[in-house]
DNA sequence: TGACATGTATTTGTCAGACAAATAAGATCG
DNA sequence: CGATCTTATTTGTCTGACAAATACATGTCA
């Protein structure tokens, strides 16, 4: 029994691993066209089918891109902040909707990872920037808009304080943990209908930002974590009381 | 002309998205086993090619798995800590090694970062969150291990004080940020080949978690952070004059 | 000549049907 | 009763075909 390849994992992902591994350390460049499917095909020695499932593999993680037609092809992505920031907080929200991080764990950790990008950010905000997390606050603040463009806006304000950091890793990061959160303002928001509490401490925040106030900038996040955490908590007991009471349960 | 839906996105891809969201939310749950590939196909009246390039994305995102044979099939996969940060930092190392972050930006965050997660981890750590921290110390202070070991275990002991701070949404986080900057220890370490200095700081950050040091865990955090940041330095410099000296380019 | 329509080649997207490989469960035989 | 064999089911891969998009050349008409 001459050693036959015990290989389990599938042929097409095999080709998809290796082709990641030379996207990334730049056998392919970025913008650059691959082969053709049948040119890959012929040369892996496989079916163009599974080219392709090894190919929608890589486009799922946003690493290559298809045209077609000629001149078309598949492109070596170069995947933006937007996309990369993307997708990781879908993973994030992936996590908390199959209750693998629950709410005390996500809010302790914006408590002291926004906490320091606060402090980064008084350090190194610009005019601009300050005038972005102005704009938000100022949008979040219009009378009579939904729910929706209420929670959209405050997202919008939260990132602009982070963009104030200056910094595309943090921003990366923080990123993450804002949006793993917008599921929970959401339910928050539409249980609890109360926005000018935080809408106050966001005023709070802006003018902190403004002024350079480090410590002030830390009392007021706190505040809003607070205010954020308790609301929850009220929204968990009138959501299980309206879930015992009306109907039936279904 | 009467509104043919002008759909620019394939097939796969969208069938991709609605199973995404119907595992997300819930209409698929963890571990359950989706309808065979046929089934689907005839479901969404399509051929099975497409409905597997659909899955193929889902599996790259680690979301579905699939097995071979009767009680086989594909089945929704929770999707674990390590798979997600490991997939994660893959698309953060890959930012890095296009460019797009420098490592000013990088150390910066992980100052500001790991500080406040060193800062929990000081309230927060059990006895046996500080013996893994001590056991990955132990593996790098090995005499004779190859820069690649040392390299391994360097990010061991890292993941190990960042689990010490006992929050999922701060490990899913801070493991990103730690992954990301693995190729730049890695070169700075086959450049600089002085383990000591950072086995020293290491020991200290060691004996301040022991003593739940807040205090002692940032200085040393920023020590270590400055030795790096200089060692970089350092080896970009005899990088620059290696690649001017011998024999060519390429 | 120049603008516009038209064809044509190229490349991905999708389809249909087939066989190979893995594998769990039932059938068979000692 | 236990070990082995068969069988059915399901994913993995192959083949060959056609549809759709689209860059480029070509031709037509003013």
């Amino acid at each position: 029994m001459p050693e036959e390849p015990i290989i389990k994992t599938s042929i097409s992902k095999q080709i998809a691993d290796q082709l990641r591994t030379s996207i990334i350390n730049g056998r392919f460049k970025t913008g650059e066209r691959l082969p053709t499917e049948d040119e890959l095909a012929s040369r892996y020695g496989v079916s163009r089918a599974t080219i392709r499932e090894a190919l929608k593999r890589l486009a799922a993680q946003n690493l290559v891109r298809s045209r077609r037609g000629p001149a078309g092809g598949n492109f070596v992505n170069q995947p933006t902040h937007e996309e990369l920031a993307e997708s990781l907080s879908g993973a994030a929200t992936l996590l908390v909707s199959l209750g693998s991080m629950d709410i005390e764990e996500i809010v302790d950790a914006r408590r002291v990872l926004q906490g320091g990008c606060l402090k980064l950010a008084a350090q190194h905000a610009k005019p601009e920037h300050v005038q972005k997390v102005k704009a938000a606050l100022v949008r979040q603040k219009q009378a009579g808009i939904s729910d929706e463009a209420f929670c959209h806006a405050d997202v919008a304000f939260h990132r602009a304080l982070v963009d104030a950091a200056d910094n595309s890793m943090i921003r990366f990061v923080m990123y993450t943990t804002i949006e793993a959160l917008v599921p929970i303002t959401n339910m928050v928001l539409s249980y609890v209908k109360d926005r000018h509490e935080i809408i106050a401490i966001h005023e709070r925040l802006l003018s902190a930002l403004e002024q350079k106030r480090e410590d002030e900038l830390e009392i007021a996040l706190n505040q809003l974590l607070d205010y954020l955490m308790e609301s929850f908590r009220l929204a968990q007991i009138q959501r299980a009381e309206y879930q015992k009471s009306p109907s039936g349960s279904n």
